[in-house]
DNA sequence: CTGACTGCAAAATCTTTGCAAAGAC
DNA sequence: GTCTTTGCAAAGATTTTGCAGTCAG
């Protein structure tokens, strides 16, 4: 499970920064969906996100195109950062966790995380190469792990 | 710019046979999606195919679900691969060339192609600390590319 | 107060599906 | 001939937008 990083209080307090520096405002909407995302671990779509606050906090009146403007504006702001995952729709996830890639088995499933340091420096190379300002960066290798290869 | 390594009329009768094989039929539609995809290196949304072909050969009749259902059909088969992110809609692209990976502008949806040998042998030597047999292998950079950068 | 934010519903996108006609084998 | 594929249009699914009321600063 990964682990968050900066603590809760953190986010959100740059989030309220980020909001003031923009001249935007801070609305419970936004706080929820920033709260949703940093204490749930794994990918939700927009729709997700809509069903658990709704689930979560009846008593807030939410729209889904708020999630919609709200993750867009998350995303901006490098603090989720979103995925889509072959079928349709995005997943989003909080982006400001430890960063690590996966290996995914084909047989069973499982998925083992790495971290690599040569393969991130080189991707902050290779993005400064192409004058491309990177955000995030996922890598995925699939095959087959260990314990599977054992059965075999 | 990606070589394909595999000449088309290796592909088109490797594709002729998986046809066969699942009793399905060799229609000139899906020739010529095919051909399109293998033609024009870069990325295409179902839609480019479709006008591309529109125009390319005006005299076949070819409807964009057709498109759809080939594309679906040609990636089960591992003959394209798709690589969706930011911007709505999914990108197809010949999937039997050399291996590269990607930078995926969140702003315009643009993709950039890159090829980098230190991280590919990483990649095998993680795979291998791991004992991970690896089948294959992912990564996109995110990020805002050089001409959006520009816009801001 | 003022201007940004919200929910709602309608609109815009993107993709899939049902079906009768056309085409491959 | 038989069975799959196709185009079309309609249906689904997902995301964005316009707008009047609401709310934060």
């Amino acid at each position: 499970m990964p682990q968050n990083i900066v603590s809760y209080a953190d986010v959100l307090n740059d989030f309220k920064k980020l909001l003031k520096v923009n001249k935007l405002k801070y609305t419970k909407q936004r706080e929820l969906i920033l709260e949703i995302i940093y204490n749930n671990d794994g990918h939700f779509t927009p729709e997700d996100i809509y069903n658990l606050i709704k689930k979560s906090y009846p008593e807030v009146k939410l729209g889904i195109a708020t999630v919609y403007r709200t993750l867009t504006l998350l995303e901006e702001s490098n603090i989720v950062s979103s995925i889509s995952f072959g079928a349709q729709g995005k997943k989003y996830e909080f982006g400001l966790g430890e960063h690590h890639d996966h290996l995914v088995c084909l047989k069973c499933g499982g998925i083992e995380e790495f971290f690599d340091e040569i393969i991130e420096q080189r991707q902050e190379d290779i993005a400064k190469e192409h004058n491309f300002r990177m955000s995030n960066h996922i890598m995925k290798i699939t095959g087959i792990c260990s314990v599977c290869q054992a059965k075999e």
